[in-house]
DNA sequence: GTGCACTTGCACAGCAATGTGCAACTTACT
DNA sequence: AGTAAGTTGCACATTGCTGTGCAAGTGCAC
């Protein structure tokens, strides 16, 4: 067991990336599941998931950081060749939610947690790209609102959530909620609605989103 | 100590009032606050608290029912005598805003616990008159979005959460947060920016709201 | 100044979770 | 078969929180 974190067995590999698979989910249904919990619906004991991190801490930090890397990535990603704020705000928003699983438990656990507040913090860059964007639209006249970018940002970014609650809760299937979500982005930017509609409907298609 | 329930004496009475504001503003920092940490926080010792509650649970229940019974008292009120579903929607917003330190605690407790799930089904019915707001403003043309009216209710409330956020980051001041909070749910909602902005400047104006 | 209602300060039992140590056991590879 | 990595099943110490019991204290009212 020395050399757990070194070795590579086939076995202890597969049952790392299954651990961490299901802590987020199960962190994800309730951002207090013990060790025990997160073990035993890994298939696994306690004690084994101990031999991969050395402990609750690192386990979700572990999580942490590949979550908020992917979300960074897709953001980045989507707004990139974008011509202009709404463009470049609608395909960051639908990027982003490419990754909405893995996304949703970083904000569940961000929302409460003394332990973990620095989660707030590290997803903070990409609040703030989404910021900028928003300002821009804003100096453009793209956008309309009574709130500074930062704070449009905020809303930006729990609009998301919303609608994926929504989703969770059955309000509206999977398939249409990632363009959904995109226009109401949009609209509480102040984009007119039909302008909206149009412009995700046209991104949709180029990126190959579902649906068409 | 037998009748601390029954028995009216202004130091109880004070200490139990002061027990439930300061348990309030320590949940709403930490969820997981724990009875030592309330009781310290109201300047009295942890046995005291289990003086006038039972139990932890028994605390935040007295604490939830006042909260939920505040919220949906202001919401109802907000839309009394509105006149068409827009004024409808930013008047329940505006007053519902009034109570917002007090509703914040709600949702801070109902993302998470498993002891408090229930919390959310507490608050559906605020939930579901604002989606019949929202239904009936869709099929009267007032609003238009790409959501049915339950998850644009979903929206609502996570857009008043992101403001209220935004206010605590020092981003907007409370006293503008009222207003462009309302005119965004609007605007969320697929009304004209400009027609929102009108709308809830009047509005404002008639209940006596912060500036003018 | 006596009594009552409430508060305090301890002490206690119980529980749930964390993190470790160690001796078996199972796989897989050779 | 034999070896090594990984897994399991306990046992254990520790910690933090809950809820309760009881005796001594404090303040208010009459």
């Amino acid at each position: 067991m020395a050399s757990m974190t070194t070795g590579n067995s086939s076995r202890a590999d597969a049952n790392r990336r299954r651990i961490l698979d299901v802590a987020l989910a199960e962190l994800l249904r309730d951002p207090d599941a013990s060790m025990d919990q997160i073990a035993r619906a890994a298939g696994v004991v306690r004690r084994t998931v101990y031999g991969h991190f050395p402990n609750r801490e690192a386990l979700v930090a572990t999580l942490v950081d590949g979550a908020v890397e992917a979300v960074a990535a897709a953001h980045a990603a989507g707004r990139a060749g974008a011509e202009g704020p709404a463009e470049a705000l609608a395909g960051g928003t639908l990027a982003v939610w490419e990754v909405a699983d893995r996304y949703r438990i970083l904000v569940a656990l961000a929302r409460r947690s003394v332990t973990l507040q620095g989660l707030r913090d590290r997803l903070a860059p990409v609040r703030e790209a989404c910021a900028e964007v928003l300002r821009q639209g804003l100096e453009a006249g793209v956008f309309t609102s009574a709130l500074p970018a930062p704070a449009m940002a905020y809303v930006h970014e729990q609009l998301l959530f919303a609608v994926m609650d929504a989703v969770n809760d059955g309000l509206l299937t999977a398939r249409e909620a990632s363009r959904a979500a995109t226009v109401t982005a949009l609209t509480a930017a102040g984009v007119p609605a039909s302008d909206a509609t149009e412009l995700v409907a046209k991104l949709s298609v180029e990126k190959g989103g579902p649906g068409g």
